[in-house]
DNA sequence: TTGAAAGCGGTACCAG
DNA sequence: CTGGTACCGCTTTCAA
């Protein structure tokens, strides 16, 4: 066990005035040798790349945002790390790429004064916008409200502040959810779904409410049981339906992960899916195409959306033109957990 | 579809300069009153709080790091946005926020470039140092040579700087898994590997064949068969696997991942798990307790690795003592997919 | 207790 | 083509 002393920290890096003196230069020309090599002669050009090069010189991003009064940074401000957030941060990355911007995670844990924190990390300076990718309820708090930064929601819309969005409609995916389950020639259809304290829930909910009625199937309510956005509330919720006298042949899952709960709980209890019992997921994790079965499911255009939120804020850094609110279409992809209900 | 217009981006930030003017005052009274309220008359103090809220004043951070010299971020570089990065992250987060920083996510793609970019925006300020996870091979470029920000590596260690590290062995990880399958009486054990350009991949091969010879079983090197650390990898070794005349009882994965497609393709042949065949997997991922079997597996403290490694970057900044190389123990987590064999 | 001013490390304008 | 210098917004001596 090597105990390392209080190391010495890098020496001090060298600054512009370093490289200016070693040359016997202005700094404005270093300065320039470096970003508008074309103004400069050649030969002093290269002298200068030596001289940075032998010093190890890099120019101070910190002070070079000061007197730019811009970072190329873009916050995307997560209330969690979870699968679902990788590809929207795929497509936020190859935007981000594209338009030479650094794209950077902060992790909010859904803390409101974290998220708060960040807002104000960006409102001072530290970058150029934000992305706030919202899977749950957002609390902004007030004492920002004279600075908020650029902002995008992305996922979501905000029920409070009225940020630009690219989304998908909840209300709708639920419906096509519910109806390749009624296509089927399921009746008796159960919906488990997420956290009722976010707003997508519900919305959710509304939706397979809707297309229950629009089948003619009143009180749809009544199919609904409250659960989380986890396997383990799945499972859960799904040995509460498996009590009642009446079981459904399919259920509506509010997510992927929920999905994984009720087969389990559906497998636990002897049925089969989708023999006994069809299973409709939601989001198209990851999870539902590696899982076994591979989970049908209603498919989110994760990358797409990240990718436009994150043109849309350049749009809005650069003073362009944009539209306000951009809505993505889901789709139902059909793969093992969903079948016509048994014959009785 | 609402068209915004090239809508004014939030107004001009008020400064401290602004706050000053507003009280007729100067800007360093202003300053002290925010950070150093004791040294000032309360009245004072009072006066200028109600102004800043008034004028929406926010400290300018960039302007305040150039000043301070130092952040209180750090970044965490990582190659890939994975769930095994998680726990680590939590773990990281969970320290950071215990010691006053924030910890900010550089995704790299695995691209040396950005890996480079991120090393040089934190050796430019923008952040106080790195917690560089590897999950792979990593390639620091030459030019940052001369500024490297304080870094610590974290899961792995490097294998050409010489970075101070919290880390596992993978060469005992993989004993352990591997004796864990002998000890249940498995004698014809096959290895999937990850990618063999991860030096992690090599280690884990190394210990399964280290754990086989000491169990007096020679040339295992010859069940191992390469793979990759994905589902679809682990289902295409594993049906090679299959298709030798003589079949293995038991299979070392080198990750969750693979022992999900591993578990599949066993499936696909009409074979059961563990009945027939064995399977244990590596990293303990979220998914290796969803999944159904659950999946034995070994753990790696992920949490536990990533807190530490903020901890002694903290001590790196502050100059304080630290243990240069910190290796913590892993465990074999015994769930559903391992059973002595069948007799036959 | 407060103010004036230097300076953190750059960039860019204005001269020459 | 190059140098001098003001300035980005803030903190911190040094004086008053």
């Amino acid at each position: 066990m090597t105990i390392q002393a209080g190391a010495p920290l890098p020496r001090r890096p060298a600054t512009i005035k370093d490289v200016a003196r070693e040359l016997d230069i202005s700094v404005a020309t270093v300065s320039r040798a470096l970003s508008k090599p074309h103004m400069l002669r050649p030969a002093t050009v290269t002298r200068v790349r030596e001289a940075v090069d032998r010093l190890g010189y890099r120019p101070n991003l910190v002070a070079q945002n000061l007197k730019l009064g811009s970072t190329g940074i873009v916050y995307v401000v997560i209330p969690a790390l979870s699968p679902f957030f990788y590809d929207v941060f795929r497509g936020i990355e190859r935007a981000a790429l594209e338009l030479g911007y650094s794209a950077i995670v902060a992790h909010t844990g859904r803390d409101p004064l974290r998220e708060g924190e960040y807002f104000d990390q960006v409102a001072c300076g530290r970058a150029d916008g934000v992305l706030l990718v919202s899977t749950a309820q957002l609390e902004i708090e007030p004492p920002h409200k004279h600075t908020l930064p650029p902002t995008v929601m992305v996922l979501e819309s905000h029920g409070h502040k009225n940020f630009p969005a690219v989304r998908v409609d909840h209300v709708v995916a639920a419906t096509q959810a519910t109806n390749h389950l009624l296509e089927l020639g399921h009746r008796r259809i159960a919906h488990i779904t997420g956290n009722v304290r976010a707003p997508m829930s519900v919305k959710r909910r509304e939706g397979f409410v809707a297309a229950m009625a629009a089948a003619g199937i009143k009180n749809a309510e009544e199919n609904c049981v409250p659960g989380e956005f986890t396997p383990e509330a799945g499972q859960a919720a799904m040995e509460t339906l498996l009590q009642r006298p009446v079981l459904p042949t399919a259920v509506f899952c509010s997510s992927d992960e929920i999905a994984v709960g009720a087969i389990r709980a559906i497998r636990a209890a002897g049925l089969r899916v989708p023999d006994d019992i069809s299973i409709i997921g939601y989001e198209d994790q990851r999870l539902s195409r590696i899982y076994d079965p591979q989970i049908t499911t209603v498919h989110v255009p994760t990358f797409d959306i990240g990718y436009q939120a994150m043109v849309k804020l350049r749009r809005i850094l650069a003073r362009e033109q944009y539209e306000h609110d951009v809505v993505l279409p889901t789709h139902v992809f059909i793969r093992q957990t969903t079948a016509p209900p048994k014959k009785a």
